[in-house]
DNA sequence: CTTTACGCCTGACGGC
DNA sequence: TGCCGTCAGGCGTAAA
């Protein structure tokens, strides 16, 4: 499933081949996403130069000069560039034909992604506009979380996952980060202490930092736009580990449903 | 305002 | 072998 790492390894990838190159033909062939594709989108495209491809949380965000496309993975996507003429597989639903001969495939099998278009400024869009801090940015860090927290009683887990707390930290790297930090995942985030959520800040950072350095983490349905998959996965410490050791103190990782997602934890480690 | 549950959809997996 | 039920998962939205 394409979280920040994956989003981002996408981006760097494609960036290079996408920028300046013109768009000739946008070919729909399922637009049954999430939201159905809109047709302006196809008309907004062709015949126009992308300008940039930029990201905000997992949105991707390829620009040129009428606008801006939001293109999300939901938890299946991903994006290739292709060969123009390569057969399309069931669930090749959208192709950007550019005029160097290649096409920008959006593959989707579970069809939760979102390909939608945007007129103008989109941090004005109602996807987007709520969006709390980049994990990368100057105004994401322990006082950020520490403030926004006090007084919430969810577990601090869906609080981190909450994209107004922080843009784009999904459920296996909340689980990883909250191992890396020490703090138990269901503790309620008004009752986690100032200095703790500094290192949780910490550990965010360095976690996504790393996994984006070795190519996203390739659980599951992600593949990079070359096809191979990402290196991160050997290196997550909890996630999908329940029943297993920790690597740092031997206990058995705990798992269990917190606010609809899977987590895992260290009963010693995390407080 | 916060918190919780739901639903979209398909592939993978386990049981029979 | 094949069929079928169950479940994960991002995240917007509705409901509490």
């Amino acid at each position: 499933m394409p979280e920040l790492p994956e989003v981002e390894t996408t981006r760097r990838e494609l960036e290079p081949r996408l920028v300046g190159r013109r768009v000739d033909r946008v070919l729909v062939r399922n637009p049954r996403l999430r939201w159905p594709i809109p047709p302006e989108l196809v008309s907004r495209l062709e015949g126009r130069r992308i300008l940039r491809l930029g990201r905000r949380a997992k949105y991707l965000l390829a620009s040129n000069a009428a606008g801006t496309a939001l293109i999300h993975l939901g938890m299946s996507g991903s994006l290739r560039l292709v060969a123009m003429g390569e057969e399309a597989g069931p669930h090749d639903h959208v192709d950007w034909h550019l005029e160097d001969g290649q096409a920008l495939r959006y593959r989707d099998p579970r069809r939760f992604g979102t390909m939608l278009w945007c007129d103008g400024p989109t941090d004005r869009h109602p996807l987007l506009s709520r969006l709390g801090p980049e994990p990368f940015s100057d105004s994401f860090h322990g006082n950020w979380l520490y403030e926004r927290s006090r007084g919430r009683r969810a577990a601090v887990k869906s609080f981190l996952m909450d994209g107004r707390t922080v843009a784009g930290v999904g459920n296996i790297y909340a689980n990883e980060a909250l191992f890396h930090a020490g703090i138990h995942p269901a503790r309620p985030a008004g009752r986690v202490a100032r200095a703790r959520y500094h290192r949780l800040a910490c550990a965010v950072r360095r976690i996504l930092t790393h996994s984006i350095g070795s190519g996203g983490t390739s659980l599951r349905d992600y593949v990079r736009t070359d096809g191979e998959p990402g290196r991160y996965q050997g290196r997550l410490l909890v996630y999908d580990r329940a029943g297993e050791a920790c690597v740092r103190c031997r206990a058995a990782l705990r798992g269990r449903t917190i606010g609809q997602r899977s987590t895992v934890w260290c009963p010693l480690c995390q407080r």
